[in-house]
RNA sequence: CGGGGAGUAGCGCAGGCCGGUAGCGCACCUGGUUUGGGACCAGGGGGUCGCAGGUUCGAAUCCUGUCUCCCCGACCA
């Protein structure tokens, strides 16, 4: 990505905003803060979310689906889950329009036809989902439910972007009903676990799992944990969070259950959930002015086959090679596209598979017939190389798994490169400004504190790893005691 | 809701101060030559200049109002 940039706000979201719109992943809509997602980026987010819902499915759970609307008092029932959404609901209050007698050919809402009691979109569903699970648990027997949904939500944001915080976006939410406060803990554990693997096996995306800090954590939950991912341009960026809700939500909603003494208790509760947002973290994290980059893992398209000819002569014995190639790949279970669209040229397919992130391009023409090659181009280093067509489905393959690995270790390299140890508060400051990424700094524990660093310096703590080992220190702040480093950063 | 910017052809923009036949690049259509990194030549089609008023013989241009979008902030996944 190029320095400039990078260096000024306003371009580097145009960078952002362009990727996504000429790579042929969204476009913005007519409904303001919504996005239309091209055939290109639906077919992204179907990669991720069926291997997403593999990843689920392994370990217990099952698909169902919830209303998309959550009558008022559903959901004002959990109320710290309430307050925390309610300043970003779109309401429903009415439901008919007529005809407007004082403006011919419009129409107007009915005022007739008001709800007696409004239907929030919901933003997030543990109130309905609540609701319903009260209905289904009597007993131990009926433990643990482990129920996700794939499903739209929308959060009227002030400010929306591209993938990142749009009005409506699409997301599975997990949730998740317990006997013991020790199973539903580990249960958003290992939810946190998946999403963790998910990223970074399949998104290429290095992360960092932690738990929020109080002020950061999901309204109605007793603990959050995320995962943190870090952009190109030094910007964190929460990538997935696994709630354990204890029993909030089964006390506002009453969900019951009889233990084998017939002792009746509260269930505990997890909820978990990971959206449209991380095709955006996978924008920022790998692409480059070029334009996308994908891991082969997640890529629609994995090899694009782009012809060289000069006549229809040619291109039949280019299309007959090319049939060949296409059939060893496929056996080895890579997707391919062959590109013999007549009416654009080979430097045209070229930049346009590049700027969709296609990860490998061949490219054959009349020299290779002859010399029995192919030019093999790689879309994260842009090496060309040519190769021998024998055996070339198993170096396609190596080329891929490579392809794989380097993206990762990119920007795994990047993302520790920028996980700054400070100590005091001008080093903290300095990191912030000037080198970006996390700071991992000493806190004292209290929310005083963390408001006023981030009032002074936007910096936010993205989450206190789960994997850091204790260590005696001093706020950078405060200058209290502190046991533990946690991370902040600026954040989208 | 505060600050900034922009609405003119499908997309990106110029023109506006100084009112007088609506332009450029890309895209599109036709024909030809091309094809190993976003081709070239020739010809062609397409716009009530965001909307509503006003000034004027005449408004994309001046005035008033209004709507929308983008960027930054507050909010947030």
């Amino acid at each position: 990505m190029s320095k400039e940039i990078t260096s000024r706000a306003q371009d580097y979201s145009q960078w952002y905003n362009d990727l996504i719109i000429k790579g042929g992943l969204a476009d913005y809509s007519a409904v303001r803060g919504c996005m239309v997602i091209k055939p290109y980026g639906y077919a992204l987010w179907e990669k991720m979310r069926d291997q997403l819902d593999k990843m689920f499915k392994d370990t217990g759970h099952v698909n169902a689906y919830f209303p998309l609307f959550v009558p008022k008092s559903l959901f004002e029932a959990e109320e710290k889950n309430a307050e925390g959404f309610a300043k970003e609901c779109a309401v429903v209050t009415h439901y008919r329009l007529i005809n407007d007698p004082n403006n011919k050919g419009k129409l107007m809402v009915d005022p007739d036809a008001k709800l007696e009691e409004e239907l929030i979109v919901r933003p997030t569903s543990e109130a309905i989902i609540w609701n319903t699970y009260k209905g289904w648990i009597q007993s131990y027997r009926d433990l643990p439910l482990l129920i996700n949904q794939w499903a739209n939500v929308v959060r009227w944001e002030m400010r929306t972007r591209l993938f990142l915080r749009t009005a409506e976006f699409l997301w599975q939410e997990g949730h998740t009903a317990h006997a013991t406060q020790t199973e539903a803990v580990a249960e958003a554990r290992l939810m946190l676990d998946v999403y963790a693997e998910f990223a970074e096996t399949y998104m290429a995306l290095p992360v960092v799992k932690g738990i929020k800090s109080e002020s950061e954590r999901f309204a109605g939950a007793v603990d959050t944990y995320c995962i943190e991912a870090l952009m190109q341009d030094g910007k964190a960026l929460q990538a997935g969070t696994s709630h354990f809700l204890g029993q909030n939500f089964a006390k506002a909603f009453d969900v019951k259950f009889s233990d084998k003494t017939n002792k009746l208790d509260y269930v505990w509760a997890t909820s978990w959930g990971v959206s449209t947002r991380l095709i955006g973290a996978l924008v920022m994290a790998h692409s480059d002015d070029q334009g996308l980059v994908l891991p082969p893992s997640i890529a629609p398209i994995q090899v694009v086959i782009v012809p060289i000819y000069k006549d229809e002569a040619q291109l039949a014995l280019i299309s007959d090679k090319v049939s060949e190639i296409t059939k060893q790949l496929k056996a080895l279970g890579i997707s391919v596209k062959y590109d013999d669209n007549d009416n654009a040229r080979p430097g045209w397919k070229f930049a346009e598979y590049e700027m969709k992130g296609v990860p490998v391009r061949l490219a054959l023409g009349n020299r290779d017939l002859t010399n029995n090659t192919v030019e093999v181009a790689r879309r994260d280093t842009k090496e060309k190389s040519t190769v021998s067509l024998d055996g070339i489905s198993g170096h396609i393959k190596n080329l891929l798994e490579e392809i794989q690995i380097n993206l990762f270790e990119k920007a795994r390299s990047y993302r520790d490169a920028h996980i700054t140890p400070v100590n005091t508060w001008e080093e903290f400051l300095d990191v912030l400004d000037n080198k970006g990424g996390f700071a991992s700094a000493h806190w004292d524990g209290s929310a005083e504190t963390e408001e006023k660093i981030k009032d002074q310096t936007k910096a936010t703590i993205r989450c206190i790893p789960l994997e850091a080992s204790e260590e005696n220190g001093t706020c950078i702040l405060s200058g209290k005691a502190s046991k533990q480093r946690v991370l902040f950063a600026r954040a989208y």
